[in-house]
DNA sequence: TTTAAAAAATTGGTTAACCAATCTGGTCAG
DNA sequence: CTGACCAGATTGGTTAACCAATTTTTTAAA
């Protein structure tokens, strides 16, 4: 009986499979950054595994920067020299799927910063899309309606308006992880709803003022409660 | 002519408007969280593209969490509603490669977080693991030898020591890309190498004695010149 | 009418064949 | 001897056929 099957999804566990394949293939052939892989025919007929895998396996590794891929002619390993290929494909199979602490943690951490910014940079067009989703917030929580998309709308805004396209791209990557852990969120206290309107409200004129201490004052008590909520019922 | 070419690669163009246009399916159909897409094959004819076009669309709307799909069964929308959906995607397809000064500027933020988690919840096995990365920094550089991998790794020790996963896994993919940047670096300037020593080392120090400011204060300082670097020969 | 079993259709995933761009080695004109 | 050029092999990417699991429909027995 596969042991390994309990605890990944099957195909996660061969792709790993041939990730740690490919990290001991370049250490034996002792590839340097810019030397050519093996086709990916090759590399499927060698590892017994389809071509298909290998390609995946390699748009991973493209993906983390280490592998390039050109169209007809091959695929290279990035300039990134041995020691380091080897330490980062270790690391990233020690990757496990996050955990709920570990994504707010990162949330708290970008949006304190990404507010500065924002308060920094912000352009008049910015200004206006940030604007416009603090409306629709407003508008949904007053109608006691589940608010919980615009919410992120208007956090996401800010994250644009921040000018850091790495940290854009970030939030967006662990926002719906967390909106989807947050479902529960649809209860109608009106104390909580004009709470939530106030401290959005504060954090856009901060923004608006450009004054970027008080922006991240402003959304670390944003935060206060989700900070306390999630550390007191989660693990 | 294609104008839209020039910027952009060919395939990232063609991604971007499939992307498109499932959002603007997902509007017209009025589909919500956890309804069902139309199937690949479909979908491939429907926009006249070919199926793998449409999977690799699909697996990048799944990897931000928008998407679901369940083999043999279809792929199903998260359960995020169609604002949110509307407004994420239009952020996805706003995305562009990030810039240096952006990638800095994350990983500074990143660092300075990580190093205080992990000089607070280390364990002992983490701390040995830092020591292992510090000890072959310092051996190459003492060598006179390019030692930008063992830094890195020294940096992704530490990473890892934080105990966020989320992090780490941000971390391993914002490094690589500026490793490449910065293979300039091999300059043995004995009075700037012996620096680095002593910074790793009191970083290292720090997390031993779990002090987590001091920990945060020494890497505020390693980066102290990296920062100028980075914003004064940059843009 | 109800329900359970079975067969047909549909699905995402996999495999294999194909394509056009690229690289390689040799050839031949100068 | 040099360099431009051409043919064949090699490459990642694309397309189409195939597979097994799942879902839906049909059917027949109670």
């Amino acid at each position: 009986m596969k042991l390994e099957v309990l605890l990944k999804g099957d195909h996660q566990t061969t792709q790993n499979q041939i990730i740690a394949k490919l990290r001991d293939l370049i250490n034996l052939k002792n590839l340097e950054p810019g030397d050519k892989l093996p086709s990916e025919r090759m590399l499927s007929e060698k590892f017994e595994v389809s071509r298909s895998n290998i390609r995946e396996a390699i748009q991973l590794l493209e993906f983390y920067g280490l592998l390039k891929s050109k169209p007809q002619s091959g695929t290279f390993v990035a300039d990134i020299g041995q020691v380091a290929m080897n330490g980062m494909i270790d690391d990233i199979l020690a990757l496990g799927d996050p955990d709920f602490r570990a994504l707010v943690e990162t949330r708290i951490l970008f949006e304190l910063k990404t507010v500065r910014l924002a308060a920094q940079r912000r352009s008049e067009a910015d200004l206006e899309s940030i604007k416009n989703a603090l409306e629709a917030y407003k508008e949904k929580v007053l109608n006691c309606e589940n608010a919980v998309q615009e919410d992120l709308l208007f956090h996401l805004a800010i994250a644009k308006a921040s000018g850091n396209s790495t940290m854009n791209t970030f939030m967006l990557m662990i926002t719906p992880k967390i909106i989807t852990d947050f479902e529960k969120y649809h209860v109608c206290d009106k104390g909580q709803a004009q709470k939530g309107i106030t401290e959005h409200q504060e954090i856009f004129e901060a923004i608006q003022k450009q004054d970027t201490q008080l922006a991240k004052e402003k959304m670390k008590i944003h935060f206060g409660a989700l900070y306390q909520y999630c550390y007191n019922t989660k693990e």
